[in-house]
DNA sequence: AGTTTACAGTAACATTGGTTACATTCAGCT
DNA sequence: AGCTGAATGTAACCAATGTTACTGTAAACT
């Protein structure tokens, strides 16, 4: 049995499941900025995400970019689900926010599953819930507010993930996964750090008291 | 057997789970206007959508709406699906844009049939799937469109759900939908007008070639 | 018919955010 | 140290959207 997999999903699976996931399951490292998945691409396999952090991307048809969220430790992605099943395309991209591990478990599985393990349906269904919720809480922030308060959202969201208190991101990656501007970030950047909230730095942020 | 049941869910269910539907549902008919759930509710029951359309809605801390998507004929809503598992609030909520007919479905149903019947999982799963994808959907529009393409979108929607060429709302009600103010609205619909796109009333809109 | 009220049209203005352009500064390299 | 390219700072401007305020008008009611 991995350890990894008894110490993350072990309090959710009884031990026959994960008995299966360990004998299915290939486990797998990545590196940050990583691609992991393509919109357009079709899905094999299933992610059970042990360590580090996935940001889930949508693209429009010109290119431009937003992030919708982020999967950590215990997550899964909902969307690989049922594309497996239903056989479509995703129709988002992912790629590797943190050096990251995961289990890779084959989709068979997880229609099987479903009919023998309570347990694996209650995951399943949880994983859609909180993949709902989190595109609530996007569609909340692109609706409602404006964009110095998604940028300070954003700030808090990436220093919660990366656990420190400097993001390591150019004022441009965070343009892009706001779907701003360079400039409109540097002046809001700016802005906060004459309020002393953060301090800039080249290639990097230090979250003071945000 | 309720006839509706059969003509709507008959080829995705196979008989025996038509008939517990049949036994523990009940029928239900709701006039256009009416709520059928607040954000905070608690939900204790399923409905699966026979005729009509169900409009779902967010809203922030302000009060301040926004549609999300439709529900029509043959839908069910997801977010009642985990709500009822995990006992946790509405995070939406749900107008009858039409007058609608659905059957109701005790929860406690729900996770009994995804254990024993294949074709409720595949519904239930699918169910999530394409809400997933509405809510992207929704986040392009509001990410990726300007108001009047947001605006242009949601007529062809609304006229696509009524079935005829005359959407029966006021521009404050559009405003509220699409949160922005009816002056915005007005100028926009106007601007319409003047393409020859549709033809302004008092209280209802026409659209001839949008 | 006359009154009332909700709805719609529109001008003028404010604000936000996006764009262009250019200057400056830092990190990494030789 | 000096060079180079990427990253950042900033001004000036523009476009889209939101706001305020006022007018006109159709529907609904008595």
């Amino acid at each position: 049995m991995i350890q990894e997999l008894k110490n993350n999903f072990g309090h959710l699976f009884e031990a026959e499941l994960l008995q299966e996931i360990n004998q299915v399951g290939t486990y797998k490292d990545v590196s940050e900025g990583v691609k992991m998945m393509e919109i357009g691409d079709y899905v094999r396999s299933m992610p059970l995400l042990i360590s580090g952090a996935i940001k889930i991307l949508r693209e429009d048809h010109n290119g431009d970019e937003l992030l919708l969220y982020f999967l950590e430790k215990g997550d899964t992605c909902a969307m690989t689900l049922t594309c497996c099943l239903g056989q479509t395309k995703s129709e988002i991209r992912a790629l590797a926010a943190t050096d990251a591990t995961l289990i890779m478990v084959p989709v068979e599985k997880m229609e099987i599953w479903a009919g023998k393990y309570k347990s694996w349906r209650k995951f399943v269904f949880e994983s859609y819930h909180n993949r709902l919720n989190e595109m609530f809480a996007t569609i909340d922030s692109i609706a409602f507010l404006k964009m110095d308060e998604r940028l300070v959202k954003y700030l808090k969201e990436k220093s919660r993930i990366s656990k420190d208190h400097i993001i390591y991101s150019t004022h441009q990656e965070i343009a892009y996964e706001l779907h701003t501007s360079r400039v409109v970030i540097s002046r809001l950047l700016k802005k906060l750090e004459n309020l002393n909230k953060i301090t800039l730095h080249r290639n990097h942020i230090f979250i003071k008291n945000i």
